[in-house]
DNA sequence: GGCAAACTTGAAAGTGATAATCAATTACAA
DNA sequence: TTGTAATTGATTATCACTTTCAAGTTTGCC
């Protein structure tokens, strides 16, 4: 899992004739072992701790590799901050964001998906991506 | 319609113990005769061309009370800009949109929120609000 | 190995949308 | 009418990216 998205980043980099460096290498170590929703600033501080050489572009254009090579993806949860997830194949989810806490817990429907695509053909529309959301308490923050 | 926001939000201004003034007059009634979805940028400058002597700031600020007052709604569609819609009692929609031509479309569906709830019944989660949108080609688009 | 071309890096500067500041102006209750 | 608190508009500040650029690396080819 691990090794097949290190495999298709540097499949990747060899297509688009980028070069394999020692930063990219430490920064996808460091992002696959990382937790899921991880902002890039949380990223960053992180991975300084342990390599205090690597900048915080050099970062920020790597994760923008990442997504862009399809091993991770961007997201918006409206606090102002981008942050990445893991991307496996042939695999989706959804997102129950908790505004108290922060905590994000993801959640598959298929049933709702079947819906989206109902919707989408009712307009004549072609979805390409869709962005689901439940914001409020999660069961923690609830009973608080 | 108009008549039952434009009380919606003098009565919100009068228990805040905020102030009528004319420049939320007017960026009221222009609001509530403007498309749904325009971005502050859009409606400035629309605004603008009536009302030269209205600054940004105000325009800003009076946007944020509309949606403070329950009136208006912000909706962020991933572009970076913050857009604005009006706010209907007891109504709820959500949207679709182009990703070529920037057309948006709203929807309907309560199958949808009725399992979005159940999702979050099973996971302890309370909902307090919810985002559904569906990026992709509308039907115009979609046929050229 | 040696080399040149192309790519990468890190620090710093730039960008664009949003948000805050402040002196002058205005609203409104007494 | 007046005092006080709110509002306005221009300006400045923020914040999260995003780009720039000179110096450093990588890589294919002799
Ligand atoms: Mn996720
Ligand atoms: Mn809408
Ligand atoms: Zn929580
Ligand atoms: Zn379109």
């Amino acid at each position: 899992m691990k090794r097949a998205k290190k495999k298709a980043f540097s499949d990747f980099i060899a297509q688009k004739g980028l070069k394999s460096t020692r930063q990219r290498d430490i920064i996808l170590d460091f992002f696959l072992s990382s937790a899921q929703h991880m902002s890039l600033e949380d990223l960053y501080l992180k991975l300084r701790a342990k390599h205090p050489g690597i900048g915080y572009a050099t970062v920020y254009r790597t994760l923008k590799l990442f997504a862009e090579s399809g091993i991770a993806r961007e997201i918006q949860f409206g606090d102002g901050q981008t942050r990445y997830e893991h991307v496996t194949e042939g695999e989706h989810h959804d997102h129950l964001v908790c505004t108290r806490c922060g905590a994000i817990a993801e959640f598959e429907n298929e049933t709702i998906e079947k819906l989206q695509d109902e919707v989408a053909a009712a307009y004549g529309f072609l979805i390409e991506t869709h962005k689901l959301e439940l914001y409020g308490l999660c069961a923690k923050c609830r009973s608080k």
